[in-house]
RNA sequence: GCGCCUGUAGCUUAAUUGGAUAGAGCAAUAGACUACGGAUCUAUAGGUUGAAGGUUCGACUCCUUUCAGGCGUGCCA
């Protein structure tokens, strides 16, 4: 079922490692770069690896090495060689190379760059997790971003892909929702708007209790105390509390719904934290067995960690018997590990709970639970003036909203045109959204983001509409040019500095997924996407395509063709729609 | 106090994992052919990579110290 998938730039790579083996008789040469197009060099070898153990001067051993490849000769995709400085640098024969390059695109179409590397491999990503009956704000789009392209990025890749919303529906949140509910909530209030009117309700309870200052300690509160009561309950099952439970969950999946529509994001599960409650003995069973489950001094059940350099112990059971959020993970990761066995599961969670991952996977690890688990952690998003978002005391901002202002901005922009009035809705949709996807996913996630309408909403300069405009040129030339599909490259005729660059870039497409994918690092991605539009828009810019003869003619609609799929293919790893017209 | 993360141009950021001259966007300034679609393109200006040492052929990247900011540090998730 799986044919390997060879790209010529991996191909050119291989042949240079081989050389230089078989010279140096070094079987593992790492350090070469595959530069296409750059004046130096189209592959780059810097010899300074070599110096320490061959005990001589790089500039040295490059020009040995240069001498000793000119008697052999060359594979003829090369023609040419030579050693600078330290470096062996070796050029290309571009013709060969370039026709061979859209033979990789006519043979691969639309799955050009993906990769093997995943077949018959599982990995579960799991992200989003939005808190049952609590608004989804901006500070959940970044774990829905980041794990929803991931996703996309690593099927691509070839892997097997389960996207889990592990959404946070158990916990002691729901004590302190229930007892608010019980004591100030209006069931007819909160039919009319569900989620802001149980936020109020969860703000409502944190004033009450005092816990938005910081003079209370949790420990010893009384409110808090009645909260955990109250989920204790749930967590027995009882039948009013788990009816109350129900209700919320349902009106806030309803609403949750709606913004995963705007993003067009969608999982393979939803199984959520509840999922685990009948599962969780098991894990402290596992515990006891093991002889890791400690009981302390008032009565809570925990693991300590001490011994690998972790000093928090990660608890397991509150002290009035009910579970913890590591209980339920711990259960998900077994569970996980029987009904898919996967490679690897991610977690897409903030940084702030780069602590708990640890304790989590130490925990997962002492316990044998047999999967390789990784933290995908991002920085948060915060207010510029207030700092962090918080729920507990109301400071959120809705991504619907967010959301929707954003398809306005891109809907202004569109107004004049000779559309329709779906056309116009639908491409303000794809631009819009993209717009606030494309500025999160094409900075590095490890950082902070300070939230700006602005920033997030801009549509000019390195944003996702430039990249989506540049497709839209591209399919409005092969529409004019009635572009038949006809993809016989003629490699005779000499090409344009432009059609060179863009050709270059485009063999590198496969590489790029594959290190976005090893490194989970979505920008990779988006950052290329934006050269590349740069390279087409340049090349669509100085070289004309419909008047210009054939065979010229013919190789220029092929290329305008291979842009507009990798592109296509490239934002749609992003979660990023096109539109052929904007 | 301790631990983790971050610090690059006025602002937002990239740098193929230690490689050749630190690359972009925004904002600023000066320009562009009746334009295969101007959400575009070209050019100029803007940098002691927070600071100081060290490691080596070579450092934004690694080590040490230090400054600044963020996050976390037992019954929230």
């Amino acid at each position: 079922m799986s044919f390997e998938k060879k790209y010529t730039a991996d191909i050119v790579v291989e042949k240079v490692k081989s050389i230089l083996s078989e010279l140096t008789g070094i079987s593992d040469i790492n350090g070469i770069k595959f530069t296409p197009g750059d004046e130096k060099g189209d592959v780059v070898f810097p010899c300074f690896v070599f110096a320490k153990s061959m005990k001589k001067n790089p500039a040295v051993i490059s020009a040995e090495l240069s001498e000793k490849i000119k008697e052999k000769g060359l594979d003829d995709i090369f023609s040419e060689q030579k050693s600078t400085g330290g470096y062996l640098n070796f050029f290309l024969d571009m013709k060969k190379f370039h026709s061979a390059v859209v033979s990789d695109f006519v043979k691969l179409q639309d799955k050009y760059g993906s990769l093997s590397k995943g077949e018959g491999k599982t990995i579960v990503i799991d992200y989003s997790s939005p808190n049952i009956a609590k608004p989804f704000s901006v500070g959940h789009l970044r774990s829905t971003n980041i794990g929803s392209s991931l996703s996309k990025i690593l099927r691509f890749a070839g892997y097997n892909v389960i996207g889990d919303n592990h959404l946070g529906d158990w916990g002691t949140q729901f004590g302190k929702l229930i007892y608010a509910y019980k004591n100030w909530g209006d069931p007819k209030v909160i039919e009319k708007d569900p989620i802001k009117e149980l936020l109020n309700l969860y703000v409502r309870f944190h004033e009450e209790a005092g816990l938005n200052s910081d003079e209370h300690p949790e420990e010893d509160n009384e409110l808090e105390d009645k909260a955990r009561a109250y989920f204790k309950q749930l967590e027995d099952g009882d039948p009013e509390i788990t009816e109350i439970w129900k209700w919320m969950r349902d009106i806030s999946l309803k609403d949750f719904d709606k913004v995963y529509k705007m993003l067009d994001v969608s999982f393979e599960e939803m199984l959520g934290e509840s999922f685990y409650n009948d599962k969780m003995e098991e894990i402290k069973q596992i515990a006891e067995e093991k002889g890791l489950l400690e009981t302390d001094e008032d009565g809570v059940k925990l693991i300590r960690l001490d011994k690998f350099g972790i000093s928090t112990p990660l608890l397991l059971q509150k002290k009035d018997g009910a579970s913890l959020y590591a209980t339920r993970d711990l259960s998900g990761i077994l569970y996980r590990k029987r009904t898919w066995n996967p490679e690897a599961i991610l977690y897409v969670v903030g940084e702030e709970q780069t602590l708990y991952f640890k304790q989590l996977i130490k925990a997962s690890e002492l316990l044998g639970l047999g999967s390789n688990c990784v933290h995908i952690a991002f920085g948060l998003m915060i207010l510029p003036a207030e700092g962090k978002f918080s729920t507990r005391k109301g400071r959120v901002i809705f991504l619907e909203d967010v959301l929707k202002d954003a398809v306005d901005r891109a809907r202004k922009m569109i107004e004049d045109r000779d559309f329709s009035e779906e056309k116009k809705q639908e491409i303000a949709q794809k631009v819009g959204i993209g717009a606030v996807k494309y500025n999160d996913l094409s900075q590095n996630r490890v950082k902070t983001v300070g939230f700006d309408w602005d920033k997030m909403l801009s549509m000019d300069g390195n944003s996702s509409p430039y990249l989506q405009y540049s497709y839209s040129r591209a399919k409005a030339v092969l529409r004019k040019a009635e572009y038949n599909g006809d993809r016989t490259w003629n490699d005779s005729v000499e090409l344009e500095k432009d059609e060179k660059q863009l050709l270059n870039r485009l063999s590198q497409f496969h590489s790029i997924v594959e290190s976005s994918a090893v490194q989970y690092f979505p920008h990779i991605i988006a950052n290329w996407l934006y050269e590349l539009a740069r390279d087409f828009t340049s090349f669509y810019t100085n070289v004309r395509i419909l008047s210009s003869e054939e065979p010229y003619r013919q190789n220029r609609l092929i290329l305008t063709d291979f842009y507009s799929s990798v592109i296509k293919t490239g934002l749609s790893l992003l979660g990023i729609e096109t539109s052929e017209e904007m």
